[in-house]
DNA sequence: GTTATTCTCGCTAATTTTACCCATTATTTA
DNA sequence: TAAATAATGGGTAAAATTAGCGAGAATAAC
C-alpha cells in the first residue's frame, strides 16, 4: 500500500493512553502485528513505526559501519527513547511518562501520519510549527518537489 | 486525461454535506473509486483529490529522502488535515467539523475544479480573493505565461 | 517482610460522530 | 400530466470515541 496518511485528533486520558484512530488502524499492515516502534522524534516529536516499517528502516541502518564514530553518534541519536509497543485490547496506545514529558504533551494531542511513520505532537505546538512554516510552503514545495521532475506520463 | 475543470456553486445542508456536482462528476476517472482525499488547500481552502489523483502525487512523495529536515517539513504541510473521504449512496460528500471550521465554511461554498484537483472555498471569501486578484490578472498572465514561448501545445 | 505508590492493563458506561436508509420535494423527460 | 430522475432533508442504528473505575504487577519506601 501506499503509505499511511492522515492528521488527527486525539486526547490522552488520566493514564496517558490514547484511542489509535480506526482511520489509521486500517492503514496498517497485518504484517505490523499492532506492535510498533516508538522513539523520540527529529523535531520536537515523538515517532511512532509500524513494526514491519521499523524492521525495514534497521535494515538500513544495520548497513552503516560502526566503526566509525559518527556513525556510532547517529545510531544512538536515531534510538533515543526507542521502545516498543503495542495497542492494548480495547486498541489504545499508551505513551510513557517520561515519552510525554520530554516532547511536552499534554492532553491534546495530534498524529501525523505520513509516508512510514505516525508523529505524535503536542497540538499546540504542532499547530504553531505549521502557522510558521506556512509562508514557506509554497518556496518549500518549489524546491522539494521542483527537482522531482515532471517526467510522466 | 485533459484533467477536471469548472467552478461549481454548491450548498451544504445542516449536516455539512453537499451533493457532489453532476457535472464534475463525469469528469471523474472510474479508477477514483468515487474516493477522494481531503486535505488543507494552500490558500485558505480545502483541497479534494480524486483518489487516482492522490495515488500518482503520492508516488512522487514517496521518494523524498525522509532523513532531510525539509523534506520531514514539506510531507507535513502537505498532509495537514488529510483525510479520505467518499461519496455517500446519494452522491454527496460530507465535510468534517473540523475542516470547516479551519477554513471558514459557511453555507455557500464554492468548487473549484482544475487540473488534477477540486478546492473547496467558502464562498465569499472565493469571491473576495477574486476580486482582490483580478486588478493583477493581466501582469500575473504576463508573468507566469510569458516565458513558455510558442513552440509548443 | 510489609506497606505504599506508581504503572499497566482491562472493563464498562456515556457520549459523539458517522454511515446508511427512507420520505419528501423539486426538476426533468416522455 | 404522469413518470422518472435528481436533489434535499431527516431519522436511526452502528461505530468510534471519551471517560472513569478498579484489579494486578512492578517498584520503591519503610
Amino acid at each position: 500500500m501506499a503509505g499511511l496518511v492522515g492528521e488527527f485528533e486525539v486526547k490522552l486520558d488520566g493514564k496517558g493512553r490514547f484511542l489509535f484512530p480506526a482511520g489509521l488502524r486500517k492503514q496498517l499492515s497485518p504484517d505490523a502485528q499492532e506492535q510498533f516502534m516508538l522513539n523520540k522524534g527529529f523535531e520536537d516529536c515523538l515517532t511512532l513505526y509500524p513494526m514491519n516499517e521499523w524492521e525495514k528502516l534497521s535494515a538500513k541502518l544495520a548497513k552503516l559501519n560502526l566503526f566509525k564514530p559518527k556513525n556510532r553518534m547517529f545510531y544512538r541519536l536515531f534510538h533515543q527513547g526507542a521502545k516498543l509497543i503495542a495497542l492494548d485490547n480495547a486498541g489504545r496506545i499508551l505513551i510513557p511518562v517520561m515519552h510525554m514529558e520530554r516532547v511536552g504533551l499534554d492532553k491534546d494531542v495530534m498524529l501525523i501520519a505520513y509516508n512510514d511513520r505516525i508523529e505524535i505532537w503536542d497540538k499546540s505546538k504542532y499547530f504553531d510549527l505549521i502557522d510558521g512554516n506556512m509562508a514557506d510552503f509554497a518556496d518549500l514545495a518549489d524546491e522539494v518537489m521542483g527537482d522531482l521532475g515532471d517526467d510522466n506520463e
